[in-house]
RNA sequence: GGGCGCUUAGCUCAGCCCGGUUAGAGCGUCUCCCUUACAAGGAGAAGGCCGGGGGUUCGAAUCCCUCAGCGCCCACCA
């Protein structure tokens, strides 16, 4: 036993942190069975950009049942990954070295990086080569603050298993997962209309699109009708009138039913185009009829499928208008001159400049009725995005999904949901999907599609029928690497071949995390041991995608769900209950938190939190934290130190005390089994503060007297402090290793959970014995506390009225009470109602 | 507009599934106490028509209906 004679919290995350890695605490041992293994499918997080307390409180949470899993016999499967591909990255590293990504440079092998860490005004265009050497570099850098920061907050993952989603293994199980989904004719190449960020040039998809209320205003606008006669709609983006194919009304709207089926013509750009009828055109809206272009928005697509009609686009992928092409074919009109002149004013201008300069050529025309009448209206954007999105028509990759909804609203009933309700919002967002996922991405620091194409004699690739690369030879980069059968020098020239240009979604290889962890297709042995694994933590604002997108490809590749059980945790708020953003300036460093209160007291709080409702940030309740940790110290402190040697728990009060134990216990137990660590944790606490306010106080003296009493306690001291130390592990992990190391072997981590049962020396213990003796003892404190005396006071005579029964179990531990209150007679009398009389004497000395 | 969640002490939250003592905890406030594990502590007090309204019941914070407020997700770009 060696317990130091004044404990403390300092130094033990940096003492217990190497003493883990170097024991191999939390290493994973393949060799178990699947029954015996709890794998857990860990959030690799966005390693461009700081961590916050959120990312301590949902890493808690996991970390929790982590251990709360290993104690209980299982062999947890805990990997940790850095998600460092894609946008966030590239944005990152543009802004942090002043440079931009130009695929058409060569690679330079001599790029001076320091210059570059002094951004010059103007962005340094870079080859794509050199452009994702510095996204490995920067994320190389931001990998080691993350890694330093979990090992703070002692997550106890296996740091052996690490993976990137950059790295080597993560592209070949995304490329091989994107080729079996081409074999199996779920992936396909298609020029369709898509939601597109003109900032980014980038395709995105429905998933990644978000609300947002801006500034708009409404145009009415006359349009001529060929024979004679106008109509009138309304718009909030005029600039698009030139690719107006059509107008469209409901079909029982009785004022349109008569135009339906003829022919209007547009102002300025005179095109005539056709009336028709659509049953999603809101005859509330506007004038109720209304404009249908290529494309103002998704509904446009709707109609411009459904109805069949042609497509004439005007925006252009940087977002500006092109020049007009009217009198060509497919861009009749009945004054292709004139057109074209309207055209060239708009041309070269973003959607804003465009939509003031057509305003202003309406109103010379005499197209604008009154003046536009401003409005704030909800637009789409890319949640990365600081321009609204438009509907572009470009060719890119998708994957069948909306064919999938029904199994895959089944899948989410396969799986278990903490807290429940989240399985709702799953369900919602599966039964509202509309699009196929949208999987490529015009950019360049990610997984890029492991394709070719051939070129024909003019140099027009052959975008129908792909080279796909062999599976044994992934990843390949199609930029460097020769499909089979060419030579490097037909790169690009005609009759030879071209690499597909773009990459996979970000979540294209998010999705695939289970099987990236488990090694799929690499290690089928280990794979077999893991999937599907047995818990995907995560937060509620990725159900839609990480979440979704992983029962996606564990439903097409494994026919199965991907893990039994996902458990979604809320949002840490700031102390204002807003959401913190960098922009408002009210990000919590987590490092300095955990220099100020210790680790052992954030994750305190974090594990007060319950899955699936938001936290704030709750300095106070950290300082709670800190403060039991800091009493586990004293506590056990006080339990080792006790001159007399353990024997038989024979007291009644110490036998009740435990039978009192086993119940917490119980109760802490299931409430773990239920994902429900919050309430795990809230009975433990109760009962500690109890066990060292009162437990403690009343046998403190009966301790220090010798004898087979002291002995009593001594040994129930041990056994109570040997399970809590052990309950408290998962949520405070260095203490309790502290305080294991004083007198136990091993890590207290890799000790049993302990279970009620386990406490035999409570058996057929009666636990109100220790209710009763801390109520008394409770009442002699109020009646001190009341009189503003020293608890040193004596009670001269306390008279303790109540039911036979409970006076009966009073005198099991009358000692103990009359010893810790300080009392010199009780007193007991038989009453219906339960009171405590205490005459209390005078000061000693 | 649809779905989900929340509403209990000044603040943060338990309790509600499965109805039953005077509704709990922590923080904060106030009072007191240096007591040989702990002053980075301890003891105690005050503080609540359990969002409103109906109903079921001997009995409702708890079950049912309804309304309101707040939050989130989805739909809504004319």
């Amino acid at each position: 036993m060696d317990v130091p004679e004044k404990p403390s919290l300092d130094g033990l995350e940096a003492k217990w942190g190497e003493w883990w890695e170097a024991a191999g605490t939390y290493r994973f041992d393949r060799t178990r069975s699947r029954e015996e293994i709890y794998a857990i499918d860990t959030p690799p997080p966005t390693v461009s950009g700081s961590l916050h307390l959120g990312h301590v409180e949902s890493y808690t949470h996991t970390d929790l049942m982590a251990r709360f899993k290993r104690m209980r016999g299982y062999e947890v499967f805990y990997p940790i990954g850095w998600d460092d591909n894609g946008l966030p990255t590239e944005r990152r590293v543009q802004n942090y070295f002043g440079v931009r990504c130009d695929p058409m440079l060569p690679h330079d092998p001599n790029l001076d990086v320091a210059a570059l860490e002094r951004p010059s005004e103007e962005p340094v265009a870079v080859s794509r080569g050199n452009f994702i050497e510095l996204c490995e570099r920067l994320t190389a850098e931001d990998e080691r603050a993350f890694e330093d920061l979990f090992r703070k907050l002692g997550a106890s993952v296996d740091w052996t298993q690490m993976y990137t989603t950059i790295g080597d293994r993560s592209r070949r199980i995304s490329q091989v997962g994107f080729l079996r989904l081409v074999r199996k004719g779920l992936a396909y190449k298609a020029e369709a209309p898509t939601l597109w960020d003109v900032d980014f040039r980038t395709a995105v998809a429905q998933a990644e699109i978000e609300d947002r209320e801006v500034d708009g205003a409404y145009h009415r606008v006359t349009f001529a009708r060929e024979g004679g006669g106008t109509l009138e709609i309304e718009t909030s983006r005029p600039e698009l009138i030139p690719a107006c194919v059509a107008l469209v009304a409901h079909p029982d709207d009785e004022r349109y039913a008569p135009l339906v089926g003829t022919t209007a013509i547009t102002p300025l750009f005179r095109v005539p185009v056709p009336v028709v009828a659509h049953e999603l055109a809101d005859p509330e809206k506007g004038t109720g009829i209304a404009m249908i272009c290529t494309f103002g928005d998704v509904t446009d697509v709707t109609w411009w499928r459904e109805l069949k009609l042609p497509a004439r686009v005007v925006v252009r992928r940087d977002g500006t208008l092109a020049p007009g092409r009217f009198g060509e074919p497919g861009w009749e009109s009945l004054d292709p001159g004139a057109a074209n002149a309207a055209m060239a004013e708009l041309a070269g201008k973003a959607s804003k400049q465009a939509r003031r300069r057509i305003t202003e050529l309406l109103r010379e025309d005499r197209a604008l009725v009154g003046e536009p009448e401003p409005v704030r209206h909800v637009v789409k954007f890319y949640e990365k995005g600081d321009r609204p999105l438009e509907v572009i028509s470009s060719r890119q990759w998708f994957v069948e999904i909306l064919r999938f909804k029904q199994e895959l609203l089944g899948r989410g009933r396969e799986i278990a949901w903490h807290p429940g309700f989240m399985g709702a919002r799953f369900a919602s967002w599966v039964e509202g999907l509309n699009q196929d996922w949208a999987i490529s991405r015009q950019r360049y620091f990610g997984v890029p599609f492991p394709v070719w194409y051939r070129l024909d004699a003019t140099g027009e690739p052959d975008l129908d029928d792909p080279i796909l690369a062999d599976e044994a030879t992934l990843p390949i980069d199609p930029q460097a690497d020769v499909p089979p059968g060419f030579e490097p020098g037909q790169r690009d020239v005609p009759g030879g071949f071209t690499g597909d240009p773009d990459i996979m979604d970000t979540w294209a290889t998010s999705s695939l995390t289970p099987q990236i962890a488990a090694k799929w297709e690499e290690d089928p042995d280990l794979f077999a041991r893991l999937f599907p694994m047995d818990l995907r933590p995560q937060a509620h604002d990725i159900i839609r995608t990480w979440l979704f997108y992983t029962v996606y490809r564990a439903h097409v590749e494994h026919d199965s769900i991907p893990w039994t059980n996902a458990a979604i945790s809320g949002f840490v708020l700031d102390p204002d209950r807003k959401k913190m953003s960098k922009s408002k300036g009210n990000v919590v460093l987590p490092t300095e938190i955990f220099e100020r209160h210790s680790a052992d007291a954030v994750r305190y709080w974090a594990a007060s939190a319950r899955l699936g409702f938001d936290a704030a940030i709750d300095e106070q309740q950290i300082k709670v934290g800190r403060r039991l940790a800091i009493k586990i110290l004293n506590a056990s402190r006080f339990a080792l130190t006790m001159a007399a040697e353990p024997t038989a728990v024979i007291e009644p009060l110490d036998r009740a005390m435990l039978a009192t134990l086993r119940g917490v216990l119980a109760e802490a137990t299931e409430a773990f089994e239920a994902y429900e660590h919050a309430r795990a944790l809230a009975v433990l606490e109760r009962f500690f503060w109890g066990f060292t306010d009162d437990y403690l106080e009343l046998v403190k003296p009966r301790a220090y007297s010798g004898g087979a009493a002291a002995g009593s306690a001594v040994a129930a001291l041990r056994t109570a402090l040997d399970v809590l130390l052990r309950a408290f592990a998962p949520f405070l992990p260095y203490v309790t290793e502290e305080v294991w190391s004083w007198w136990r072997e091993g890590s207290v981590h890799r000790a049993a959970w302990p279970l009620a049962e386990h406490l035999t020396d409570a058996d057929g213990a009666d636990p109100e014995v220790y209710d009763v003796a801390a109520l008394v003892l409770g009442a002699v404190r109020k009646e001190k506390a009341l009189a503003h005396v020293s608890l040193r006071v004596p009670a001269t005579l306390v008279t303790v009225r109540d039911t036979t029964e409970r006076l009966g179990k009073l005198a099991m531990a009358t000692e103990d009470v009359r010893l810790a209150g300080n009392v010199e007679e009780l007193r007991t009398a038989e009453a219906p109602e339960p009171g405590v009389e205490v005459v209390l004497g005078t000061t000693p000395d």
